[in-house]
RNA sequence: GCCUGAGUGGUGGAAUUGGUAGACACGUCGGAUUCAAAAUCCGAUUUCGAAAGAAGUGACGGUUCAAGUCCGUCCUCAGGUACCA
């Protein structure tokens, strides 16, 4: 055993060996526990940042910890091929998307393989593959058959310089981000996934989720957004046009004092034929911002109509108007107001001098409308045979009249919204459909599938190759000639199901439902807090839907989720002469100023560019705000990194990216090698005898016993990693004082270096594969198991106990393991501290928490 | 705007079920070792105070014998907001 630590020969040994030795490759074996660990696959941006190194550690911690368990344990991973950032740079290096990812898959699995993580590489897959996505093309076929796909126009944001679709990331301040052109939305034919035909099952087998976070889970509830209401119909007045509306309010119904319509709704249409005010807003709503945050803070406008609705209970006839708030794809596009109940309603009827009618109060007093809605729960009045009721009772006579007179109906809606899976851009799989020469639109027949997307491509920034070669869509299907979809789908969908693929990466079928079965549902997913609701939404989604075609035996994809914190790191950009943002990383960014509270004022980067700072924000690549672990790995080696990494901060923690306490994980390993390189140094060792401990070693066995229990359950259940880390530190601080004096002594050195090595595996592989062997153990670490505790090193013969005087801490004494609460309470009292806190006053109450804390109420 | 989190020393964080606030580290300061330095080792380190003690977990209020933890109102930051992944 070497004297020194030295990481880079160690790693790259150890590295080897589990290479050759396949250590990590996995089989189904029906005798072994599975386990099956997954960590959310990369983007393949180009380089690993800081929040992949904490992603793909957490997993392998997991995962290594869990074969000590015994278990079969599988870890794969794969890359999330396609997507927009590979047709930027492809743009940007004059490349094409494939090379540029390739290169970068290649370059980031070397990084993946120098950190150690301990993947079955036989099961690498890439979406971006026909390998991989023919198999989603066909399961999209299927879906089609089920009657799960369906084609409606839907907006896109437009770029009318550029004449191309941007995505919302490319959109800002309502301007294109490469030439600052005013954005505009257009409305363009697209393919749908109704997600919401499951959208029942997806929320109630959120319950099912006992070993998700509850904030995710939470977050989901909200997304699908189950909400029970009345859909209402109402006539245009003088006319046979009628409109639907839902609304979960109808107790206010009475209350309605105007209508608001979508700009594309076909009534704004018509009705702007003879109006070209009407007519010039509806033009200026094309250009609204549609995402739901921009939507929010929006000016709310409207225009009215002239024509009148008229109301389904009363009869009266109440303004029709077109606001810029209702969108037509979304709900009926028309929604009905309430200004007095609804604080938007509120303001916009101020704005334009409509009418506000109150029919709700407090149960107990007089509403009270002259600044705000009020928006409560109350009692109807003003509202002919419904005054008196409560919401419920007004909910359900409104509802029985609505039905009675064929006006309207119960209705449970969702706020989760049909999955709209078309992508108008080149770097996607194809999405599988045909128009034939008849206009029949059909799914491509199986024999034609793959969709293969052409790789050699020059990109020109405008339109997507496939759209660009008139070439490339002609086809031919029954006979008759055809043209393919030149969208391609939306990245979420590779990422729906690459964790059931992985379980038969080279099936000639999307899975083969053995393999599948025996290794789903994964055991533990591991992945941004920021995929909480659409991806992990989609994943659940997918599996359902492989269930329901017969693939999958299981209801949900993942038995225990992890989510972890983001990794922020400071932004920067600056605007460059066409008035886009140019973003610089934090590496290159000197600060030259800052304020009282030590916030950013002025920076420059190493090109002289003043750049503005925006914050700490998630590390991604758009914002350039990556941090490339590689340098620190070269440095100190993958054991270090991985070691700072998880002794940071706990896994589901925000970490804002500093690297100032790396020297302190290094210095800790070097200790831990020199601890064992001097015990080992001593030679031989004889067996532990418990028995023959005195009370010293006897103390030092229970410290490590008891961080055997603690780091088990720090990883296990509470997935604390930098606890379990701060234990470990603790007891290798009394070891490093232990004497080794005597025979037993050494035993005990014995002892807890091969169980602190165990310990520390799944953090510091490589260091603890090294020191086992050095240890004297002539098996591989990975096949060994992890270290049990003796319960009866943990028996203690005394307890501290804190003594209180009202609440606040006067004094600790030590008292026998099995005292009663009046020996304590004797104790505490007799303690002269204490005695000059009750001196004087009464004893009132004393309260004895036992084993733990006495606390003595005076006064 | 809405949904979901977070806020504790100079810094990262700990306090697991309401029971010693600041574990474990980083940094800083002092010391040992050294011709000197690096590395290493030892000690101190929430604030005020000589001490006794007091104050203290984003702000304000509440519940409790006891609150970082529970409740209410608010502030700030982060993530998501359906075409970044």
């Amino acid at each position: 055993m070497q004297e020194q630590y030295n990481p880079s020969e160690i790693e790259a040994l150890v590295q080897k060996h589990w290479e050759d030795k396949k250590t990590f490759e996995v089989t189904e074996d029906e005798n072994k526990e599975k386990f099956y660990c997954l960590s959310m696959f990369p983007y393949p941006s180009g380089r690993l940042h800081m929040g992949h190194v904490r992603n793909y550690t957490i997993g392998d911690v997991v995962a290594r910890y869990q074969r000590l368990q015994g278990k079969n344990v599988l870890q794969p991973i794969g890359w999330d091929s396609f997507g927009l950032p590979a047709e930027n740079a492809a743009i940007n290096n004059k490349t094409a998307p494939a090379p540029w990812t390739y290169e970068n898959i290649d370059y980031m699995k070397n990084q993946l393989k120098l950190l150690g993580f301990g993947y079955d590489w036989s099961r690498e897959i890439a979406t971006c593959t026909p390998e991989y996505y023919q198999w989603e093309q066909w399961f999209f076929t299927q879906l089609y058959e089920k009657g799960l796909v369906y084609k409606k126009t839907a907006s896109v944001n437009w770029c009318p310089n550029d004449e191309t679709v941007l995505a919302n990331e490319q959109v800002q301040d309502g301007c294109c981000w490469r030439c600052d052109t005013e954005v505009v939305q257009k409305e363009i034919p697209q393919w749908f996934i109704k997600i919401t035909d499951y959208a029942e099952e997806l929320l109630n087998d959120i319950d099912k989720l006992d070993e998700w976070p509850e904030q995710v889970k939470s977050m989901q509830r909200n997304w699908i957004g189950r909400s029970e209401g009345i859909e209402m119909t109402f006539n245009v007045a003088g006319s046979d046009d009628t409109f639907d509306i839902y609304t979960t309010r109808p107790d206010t119904v009475m209350g309605v004092t105007y209508v608001a319509i979508a700009s594309g709704h076909p009534l704004a249409e018509q009705a702007a034929k003879n109006n070209p005010e009407l007519a010039a807003f509806i033009e200026e709503c094309k250009n609204v911002d549609t995402t739901e945050a921009a939507m929010a803070v929006m000016e709310k406008k409207g225009v009215a109509t002239g024509l009148n609705a008229v109301h389904p209970l009363t009869g009266k006839e109440v303004p029709i108007w077109v606001g810029n708030f209702v969108l037509m794809n979304y709900g009926t596009g028309a929604v009905m107001s309430v200004p007095a109940h609804d604080q938007r309603d509120y303001e916009f009827a101020k704005k334009y001098n409509l009418a506000i009618e109150a029919v709700i109060k407090p149960a107990d007093s007089e509403v009270d409308i002259s600044e705000a809605a009020y928006t409560d729960k109350g009692v109807l009045f003003n509202s002919a045979e419904f005054d008196g009721l409560d919401f419920q009772a007004a909910f359900d006579a409104i509802d029985a009249k609505l039905t009675a007179e064929g006006k309207g109906k119960r209705q449970v809606n969702f706020r989760l919204r049909d999955w709209g899976v078309s992508r108008q851009r080149y770097w996607g799989a194809p999405i599988p459909m045909v128009t034939l020469e008849d206009g029949t639109v059909m799914p491509t027949p199986a024999e034609q599938l793959p969709v293969i997307l052409p790789e050699d491509v020059v990109m020109d920034g405008i339109q997507s190759p496939i759209k660009a070669d008139k070439e490339w869509a002609k086809t031919e299907v029954n006979g008759q000639s055809a043209l393919r979809e030149t969208d391609t789908f939306d990245t979420f969908m590779e990422s729906s199901w690459y964790y059931a693929r992985y379980c038969s990466p080279h099936a000639d079928q999307m899975l083969d439902p053995a393999k599948a079965n025996y290794w789903l549902p994964v055991d533990q997913y591991i992945g941004g807090i920021e995929h909480a609701c659409m991806h992990l939404l989609y994943f659940r989604f997918f599996h359902k839907l492989l269930r329901d075609i017969g693939l999958v035996d299981s209801d949900e994809p993942a038995k225990r989720l992890l989510t972890q914190g983001m990794v922020l790191a400071d932004a920067y950009y600056y605007n460059n002469e066409k008035g886009a943002r140019v973003w610089v990383s934090p590496a290159d960014v000197t600060v030259q100023e800052t304020d009282d509270k030590g916030r950013v004022v002025k920076a420059v980067d190493n090109e002289g560019h003043e750049v503005v700072y925006t914050g700490m924000s998630k590390m991604s690549k758009s914002k350039n705000n990556g941090i490339d672990p590689q340098e620190m790995v070269d440095k100190y080696g993958a054991d270090t990194v991985r070691l700072f990494m998880m002794f940071a901060a706990p896994p589901e923690l925000t970490l804002e990216w500093q690297e100032s306490s790396v020297e302190g994980a290094h210095r800790f390993i070097k200790r831990f090698w020199k601890t064992a390189h001097d015990h080992v140094a001593q030679g031989e060792v004889v067996a532990l005898d418990p028995k023959a401990l005195d009370n010293n070693q006897k103390a030092l066995r229970r410290e490590l016993h008891k961080t055997i229990a603690k780091v088990s359950d720090d990883i296990e259940r509470r997935q604390m990693f930098n606890t379990a880390i701060a234990a470990i530190m603790e007891l290798m601080n009394k070891l490093q004082k232990a004497p080794s004096a005597n025979e037993q002594d050494r035993a005990l050195m014995q002892e807890a270096l091969t169980a602190v090595t165990r310990l520390l595996y799944p953090i510091i592989p490589h260091t603890s594969f090294s020191l086992w062997t050095a240890l004297g153990n002539t098996t591989d670490i990975e096949d060994s198991l992890w270290p049990t505790v003796d319960e009866s090193a943990l028996v203690e013969d005394s307890k501290l106990i804190i003594v209180q005087v009202n609440g606040k801490l006067r004094a600790k004494i030590t008292v026998a393991a099995d005292a009663s609460k009046e020996e304590v309470e004797a104790l505490g009292l007799a303690d002269e501290n204490v005695q000059k806190f009750v001196d004087g006053v009464t004893v009132r109450k004393v309260i004895y928490v036992p084993g733990k804390l006495l606390n003595i109420v005076a006064k």
